[in-house]
RNA sequence: CGCGGGAUGGAGCAGUUGGUAGCUCGUCGGGCUCAUAACCCGAAGGCCGGAGGUUCGAGUCCUUCUCCCGCAA
């Protein structure tokens, strides 16, 4: 999105979008179109949604476009040989991570999750691997304890946007030299899994704090509570230990709740049970059904 | 027709076998106090999401519509 925009902006001549496949959305599996075919559908751009980007006739279409260059943007398939090598400039990426760090599905979420001080985005020749090539251009952002992975993926879009830019200013005035990745330094970005929204009481305050933030503004970071999904949007960690059972409710305060972790305590400051919309700590405590003492967790409540 | 939860004074909830609605918080007024987000007293504020129906009588039963949300993809 972010990405063609900065493109359209900077005058480059756009001749094509492509993008994923219409697919069934949301409750009742509505078909929706991708964000991307929105925007493109707006500037009056021809939108191509291949099954497979394998697809002959697919590869036929690239043909007859001849770019000069293919720039993709989160579209998650690694591309065949025969489209990397079609353009003249080749395959160009734009990468949420500063690679070689965090290559793969998730490398924005799992900057945030993993409490990194700082994270970026980085533009790339692709190869035949995964986030594998070449670099062209780099940049950093710092991860405030403020930041979600929302605020941050917007952040390093409108960043990357500028970054290909750029770098494609550079590739064409061949003043860039792309860096090859440093192998040893590689990491991996897993897609995020079920197991990653659940919430570990045991853990330190500091670890799920960097959890909900990760997860947030989707698919949210929950623990159980009555027998239902309770999903927490924003928390504070506060140092501080009651010695109760990781998980328990330490204090109802009149705009806060206190859970105990593993170590130290966090404040619960936004929450959302299951059918609800997300409410303020004051709200979910009103119910009068929140008591000192209850606690979180698959058990009881 | 993917599964499910919900719509009650500003907010979050309760409402029993149907008999004109309660709680916690907030708001406003007053009191106590050096003071207060604490405490005490009082007040305002609800055609119980919409439309039909059953009934002497429905928030409470039946039908239907609209909207919100969780899960799954």
């Amino acid at each position: 999105m972010e990405a063609l925009n900065a493109l359209v902006t900077a005058g480059h001549d756009v001749a094509a979008v492509i993008t994923q496949p219409d697919r069934p959305k949301g409750r009742g599996n509505k078909l929706a179109f991708p964000e991307v075919k929105t925007r493109a559908l707006e500037l009056g751009l021809p939108v191509y949604q291949p099954a497979s980007v394998k697809d002959a006739t697919f590869l036929e279409l690239l043909q007859q476009y001849a770019p000069d260059v293919i720039v993709v943007v989160a579209y998650g398939r690694i591309l065949p040989e025969s489209v990397l090598m079609l353009p003249r400039y080749g395959c160009i990426n734009v990468h949420g991570s500063l690679l070689p760090a965090y290559r793969g599905a998730a490398p924005i979420q799992r900057a945030v999750l993993d409490g990194c001080a700082e994270t970026g985005v980085t533009i790339m020749q692709m190869d035949t691997g995964m986030d594998t090539g070449a670099m062209l251009l780099q940049g950093s952002l710092p991860i405030t304890s403020e930041d979600t992975t929302g605020t941050m993926f917007d952040k390093l879009a409108r960043l990357g946007g500028e970054l290909l830019v750029t770098a494609l200013q550079g590739l064409e005035a061949g003043n860039i030299q792309p860096t090859p990745q440093d192998e040893s330094q590689a990491t991996y970005a897993a897609r995020i899994l079920k197991e990653d929204e659940v919430i570990d009481w045991q853990q330190p305050a500091e670890t799920i704090f960097c959890q909900i933030r990760g997860l947030a503004p989707a698919p949210g970071a929950y623990t159980i509570w009555n027998g239902q999904r309770l999903k927490i949007w924003k928390s504070r960690v506060v140092q501080r230990d009651t010695g109760l059972v990781p998980g328990t409710i330490a204090e109802v305060g009149k705009d806060s709740l206190l859970v105990q972790t593993g170590q130290g305590c966090l404040e619960l400051l936004e929450l959302q049970p299951a059918g609800k919309k997300a409410m303020p700590a004051r709200a979910f405590c009103n119910g009068g059904s929140v008591k000192t003492g209850s606690r979180f967790g698959a058990c009881n409540g």
